[in-house]
DNA sequence: CTTACTGTTATATTTATCTAATACAGTATT
DNA sequence: AATACTGTATTAGATAAATATAACAGTAAG
């Protein structure tokens, strides 16, 4: 899995958890792949792993039977209210960084709206 | 100024800068406040603003005269490309975020129309 | 009990970021 | 020339992130 610059590992494998789990690829209860697997398949140190699933863990989001495995969590209120949360941070963030290109709300909304009358004209596989 | 844990301050201060230029605060031919004074009003050290400007500098971004300061570039079309490209890059990272949550585009488009139709509906000093 | 999985912990090393302090160099004003 | 601004460069030190390696500990199946 190809990784950003400039922003910690564990934290890009935490997010992609997490966002694996609200968008349901992950469901309650599932076993997560064993520390060394994931290792292997991050291209990524164990030690790594570790760490973001420590702050998953304290985050509530999956939980651990030692010597078991790691096991995302059964609070589906935890999980449900993730997503919303998630989701209307994305808004935002999106929103501040168009203001931050001198765009108001309509005008982000606007360019938004352009963007997907574009794809659909061009073909572009999914609609 | 506040910065996001987690990301270079160099980045932030970079990024800060470019969109003052895209978004007009900062004019072409400007001049910025000197390094030594952005290091005191971004409370940060002097080389970490270096390092931004010279990033800056070989993106085209900025000129330096040296003993008198760095100017914003007179590439006007350089200027308006970048805005344009991070309008558009803003636009595809909100709509792949929303993606890795669940909600394809028109969804995704959904998702902000009903947060600008709340805005309004609450008081929301802007509009 | 042995084996082979799980997760956990610890140590040492490397690299990037950031700070601090200092010195050097160009420009302009007096 | 002296002063006071500019940008530039160097050195040293602190911290966080990531790797590599190894050992320790729980679970379960043979």
């Amino acid at each position: 899995m190809e990784f950003k610059d400039n922003v910690p590992i564990y934290l890009q494998i935490e997010q992609r958890l997490i966002k694996q789990i609200v968008q349901g690829q992950l469901q309650a209860g599932d076993r997560l792949p064993s520390v060394r697997k994931l290792a292997v398949t991050e291209t990524v140190n164990v030690n790594t792993v570790q760490r973001a699933l420590r702050d998953l863990n304290m985050q509530g989001f999956i939980y651990t039977k030692r010597g078991e495995g790691n096991f995302v969590t059964d609070d589906q209120d935890l999980i449900a209210d993730t997503k919303e949360q998630l989701i209307k941070q994305a808004v935002t963030d999106f929103l501040k960084e168009m203001q931050g290109l001198g765009l108001e709300h309509r005008s982000a909304q606007a360019a938004l709206e352009n963007y997907l009358r574009k794809e659909e004209q061009d073909g572009d596989s999914e609609h």
